[in-house]
DNA sequence: ATATCGATTATCT
DNA sequence: GATAATCGATATG
């Protein structure tokens, strides 16, 4: 086996920006799960920027309820939300505590627990074909890595004792790109999505390069 | 290949 | 009461 690098917790200052800048730099990194001795780990190929109260496509355009509080909250910390009345989401807040703003997380890469990644999507592993249904979409990555609100929001994703955090190693990630962010409908427009180009786990249409 | 639709609940108007 | 930061199944070209 060759030894890999370490990897390192990501630490509170890293969210305590503007969420493009968050979401731009979370390219890469590494979202991992912790339980007891077996760890989920996926790179992090495709995330949505949430800009705070001037967004109305964010949650905290409601402004500061029970719902969003953690949006306005601390940096570094889930916001874990239940949509459609069938899947959880992921977010990370940002900017300095008293602001709001979030990261959705879209679309991992699975590196490693990936059979059991595979059991809590009930997704049987054939073909190369059936790796992106794990984790390429925000409910299918919340599903895999087992995220919950009643367990995971309010964790502190800058802590590996919460179970659930984010680390960096030494991947540098290329070919990101900006699109327009998936599923809203209010300032649909706006380029808030940030994805590493051609990564075959990137969710929704493939990115086909241009002539 | 794209299009449409149903599921199912927390939250807000 | 309407809507939603989604997914999977089914229908159609």
């Amino acid at each position: 086996m060759t030894p890999r690098p370490p990897i390192l917790p990501l630490p509170r200052a890293f969210f305590a920006r503007s969420p493009r800048r968050v979401a731009r730099e979370l390219l890469g990194k590494l979202l991992i799960r912790d339980l007891g001795e077996l760890r989920l780990a996926g790179r992090i190929v495709e995330v949505e920027a949430y800009l705070g109260e001037s967004d109305p496509a964010a949650h905290a355009a409601a402004g500061n309820t029970a719902r969003t509080s953690i949006l306005f909250g601390p940096p570094g910390y889930a916001y874990v939300y239940f949509i459609y009345g069938n899947h959880y989401c992921l977010n990370v807040s940002c900017e300095p505590e008293g602001k709001a703003g979030s990261v959705l997380f879209r679309a991992l890469e699975p590196l490693q627990g990936i059979e059991e990644m595979a059991r809590a999507r009930d997704v049987k592993l054939g073909g190369s074909r059936d790796l992106p249904r794990l984790t390429s979409g925000p409910g299918r990555l919340a599903q895999a890595f087992g995220i919950t609100r009643a367990r995971d929001n309010g964790a502190d994703l800058t802590s590996p004792g919460s179970g659930l955090w984010i680390a960096e190693d030494d991947f540098r990630p290329k070919n990101i790109r900006i699109t327009p962010r998936i599923g809203i409908t209010l300032a649909a427009e706006q380029p808030l999505r940030y994805i590493l180009a051609g990564n075959a786990f990137v969710s929704g249409r493939k990115y086909r390069p241009k002539n």
